[in-house]
DNA sequence: GCGACAG
DNA sequence: ATCTTGTCGC
């Protein structure tokens, strides 16, 4: 148990508190280059079952830069938090952070599904996880939450500027020819051009970069596995 | 009031 | 997120 047991704060709030919890926690959110060496990287993701009542979080660690998986954790729970836009945090971060205090592998650097500070209040489910965790992460988003910006290229590698409010929130990233682009933006104690190049340099022949392709497939797993490695 | 809206 | 098989395209 290397990861912090300190949940950070109460998670049991309405939806206002939670919005000014937001505010107070986005003050603390620290924008830098990235670590300099990452010996490990970890994907962090929810899936829910029993029609959303329960929340199942995964967590996966791989090595760096080879991407072995060295260790995956699971934690079940009810969820305990509807799903709000912009609020998404409150639902997924309780039984997330759990998964991670199972870790005996502490990560450099964590991909987490999700916005960074591309929200609403600068404090997506990356940046929130970063403060509360104090360690390095990134958003990885399937989909965008708030932000204007000009499709990029179709090309693997092409980029193009998230903006709100006139101010630079995260980066959409096509992280393979002719996909969907992702929505890359700094979590904690990472930058716009950290962010993306870890991203790349995490990511190899699919849309999403292996820590998170990894985390979702366990996360979003049918019970056990049967579907999958039976038959 | 209307439209948008991570997972 | 989740409900769900085969199928079109690179």
């Amino acid at each position: 148990m290397l990861m912090p047991v300190d949940p950070g704060h109460d998670w049991s709030v309405t939806p206002k508190e939670a919005i000014a919890l937001q505010r107070i926690l986005a003050a603390r959110v620290h924008l830098q280059s990235g670590p300099k060496q990452v010996r490990c990287v970890a994907g962090v993701d929810t899936g829910f079952v029993d029609h959303g009542r329960m929340a199942r979080a995964a967590v996966v660690v791989l090595s760096f830069p080879e991407l072995v998986p060295l260790e995956t954790r699971i934690a079940l729970e009810p969820t305990p938090f509807p799903y709000i836009p912009g609020l998404l945090s409150f639902r997924e971060l309780p039984v997330v952070l759990h998964a991670l205090e199972k870790l005996s592998i502490l990560p450099d650097l964590v991909l987490c599904d999700g916005q960074g500070i591309a929200h609403p209040r600068r404090l997506g489910i990356a940046a929130h996880l970063g403060v509360v965790t104090g360690l390095p992460t990134i958003g990885v988003g399937k989909s965008r939450l708030i932000g204007d910006y000009r499709e990029p290229g179709m090309e693997k590698g092409c980029v193009a500027p998230l903006m709100d409010a006139k101010q630079r929130i995260g980066t959409v990233v096509r992280t393979r020819r002719a996909v969907r682009p992702l929505f890359i933006s700094p979590g904690h104690r990472t930058d716009h051009v950290s962010a993306v190049e870890w991203t790349l340099a995490c990511t190899g022949r699919y849309r999403l970069p292996e820590p998170i392709r990894m985390a979702d497939r366990v996360a979003s797993a049918r019970r056990g596995s049967e579907r999958n490695s039976v038959r």
